[in-house]
RNA sequence: GGCGGGUUAGCCAAGUGGUAAGGCAGAGGUCUGCAAAACCUCUAUGCUCCGGUUCAAAUCCGGAACCCGCCUCCA
């Protein structure tokens, strides 16, 4: 069975079918460095980890460009509000960003283009699009597409642009449009934009936003590519938009599959900067909370979901991680020579044939995990029964690790550090305290401990200890 | 007004015709010095509501209610 997705502009699930056999190439719509990402943007970018993760899982050789916007209008409107060059405003928040997505855990992708850097390329396509027609000079020396030039508008969408309602967000400054749906390729330097501008053929100015995507996602993929995605924000207008220009301007499709993530929401509504009802990773971070459980969290309802985010939440998704990474660690301990059950294989392959069919079917996460935890209740039970050998937990390990290449919530990132030969070292006093039954000073050591995060867990084997997640 | 999505147990969440996955929380039990972990049992006669199709519907069709998103630079 191939791998589905829903492509957003077929309105159907469709088979994955890459130009290239064996090779994807993917264009994810990135962050606007004017602050610090939001976890509702962390929620697309997850989806666009697990897509990616995924994807290579299935054998894939995944080649993924994700922009990063270092110039737009809040961008501009921050530089100079501070009195600093655009990239010293920005530089600390691309910081920022990198920083979380290694924090989730996210993948790098291979290319991670600034538009800043790619003001030539925007220029040439703007050019291109000035000598075909599709595009015009206003009096003020903004360029804008002509939407009228371009039938297919509206497609990806499925938006009828005369049917639109003429909304309050259309700004009166743009009256140099020959049409309201047109959209700008460059804008003319303004006073208001400070020391921000280039100097180009195209005149004085910069770049309009939609423009990025379309000249950074063709330099590095090519003119047709096979995915591109993004928030359902995303859709109208910004991704109509880059199909407008990029096939106008290449005469080719621009990109076989769309897909789309859908929001985050909390407390009914949308998480977004401008409500003000925004979590930022440092935000959850600072309240203890481990990043890996924001990771569970939002990757666990449907990527086309609306996900409502709660403490709550957050608080299941970490004892679930719990639950995993212990059962992780039981596995580790089995010892026991002889072959391997044959039925312990065969729960291995039914299991990872679930998992996988619930991942081919459009990326469903939360089908996955319930695969994930109902061969995790039988082999424990199996554990219990003395069923297990060391083989089998060998072939069991490998299942789960192979799984965690696209979750990537089971292993932990262990630091040892020095206090483990403290802790050890407890430990063992602690046993000889059992040995003899001064169970008061045993039960002192073990709380102790815990209120230095340590949980210990007394086994047949010898007590194991761990750190509070 | 246009377009789209949603409504499944205390919370979260899968499930597009065959009689309700899974996680978390809760209750009881086995094991244990105690605890933890693990396992077992229980927790939706029913999937927003009303009709309809069907041997069979959370799933298909029609209608209603409520909620969310997009409608020009917001993931």
């Amino acid at each position: 069975m191939s791998v589905r997705f829903f492509d957003t502009r077929r309105r159907a699930l469709v088979d994955f079918v890459p130009m290239t056999p064996g090779e994807v190439r993917m264009y994810t719509c990135g962050p606007t460095i004017y602050g610090l990402a939001h976890i509702g943007n962390f929620r697309t970018f997850l989806f666009e980890d697990l897509l990616r993760r995924y994807l290579k899982y299935r054998g894939y050789k995944v080649t993924q460009v994700m922009n990063i916007t270092d110039i737009d209008d809040k961008t501009i409107r921050g530089c100079n509000a501070k009195g600093i060059p655009l990239d010293e405003y920005t530089a600390p928040f691309r910081t920022a960003f990198f920083e979380d997505l290694d924090v989730l855990r996210i993948e790098r992708a291979e290319h991670y283009p600034s538009a800043t850097h790619h003001i030539a390329e925007m220029v040439e396509i703007t050019q291109k699009l000035l000598g075909s027609g599709n595009a015009y000079k206003a009096e003020d020396g903004s360029i804008y597409f002509r939407i009228a030039t371009f039938p297919r508008y509206g497609a990806l969408s499925h938006m009828n642009l005369a049917e639109l309602k003429v909304g309050a967000r259309v700004n009166s400054d743009e009256y140099e449009k020959d049409a309201v749906s047109d959209f700008a390729l460059w804008k003319a330097w303004d006073p208001q934009d400070g020391t921000v501008f280039w100097d180009t053929p195209l005149g004085r100015g910069r770049p309009g936003w939609h423009i990025e995507c379309s000249a950074m996602s063709m330099k590095y993929l090519g003119q047709t590519f096979d995915i591109h995605t993004g928030g359902v924000d995303n859709i109208f207008p910004h991704h109509e938009n880059e199909i407008a220009q990029s096939e106008a301007s290449t005469g080719v499709p621009f990109v076989n599959h769309w897909l789309h993530a859908e929001h985050l929401i909390v407390e009914g509504r949308r998480m977004a900067k401008s409500l003000g009802n925004f979590y930022t990773l440092r935000d959850l971070t600072a309240r203890g909370i481990p990043a890996v459980a924001v990771r569970y969290l939002l990757l666990s309802t449907h990527y086309r979901q609306q996900l409502n985010f709660t403490f709550e939440g957050l608080e299941a998704a970490r004892n679930a991680i719990g639950r995993l990474r212990d059962f992780r660690q039981r596995l580790t301990e089995i010892t026991g020579n002889g072959d391997g059950h044959s039925e312990f294989a065969e729960l291995i392959t039914q299991s990872r044939t679930g998992f996988e069919a619930s991942l081919d079917d459009d990326l469903n996460a939360s089908g996955g995990l319930g695969v994930l935890f109902e061969f995790l209740r039988e082999a424990n039970r199996r554990m219990d029964a003395g069923l297990v050998n060391r083989n089998d937990a060998i072939e069991a390990l490998k299942f789960l690790d192979s799984l965690d290449t696209v979750l990537s919530v089971i292993s932990d990132d262990k630091s040892s550090d020095s206090s483990d030969a403290q802790i050890e070292q407890l430990i063992r006093d602690r046993e000889h305290a059992r040995a003899t039954k001064q169970w008061a000073r045993s039960d002192e050591i073990r709380a102790e401990l815990a209120a230095k995060g340590v949980i210990l867990e007394d086994t047949p084997g010898g007590t194991r200890w761990k750190r509070k997640l």
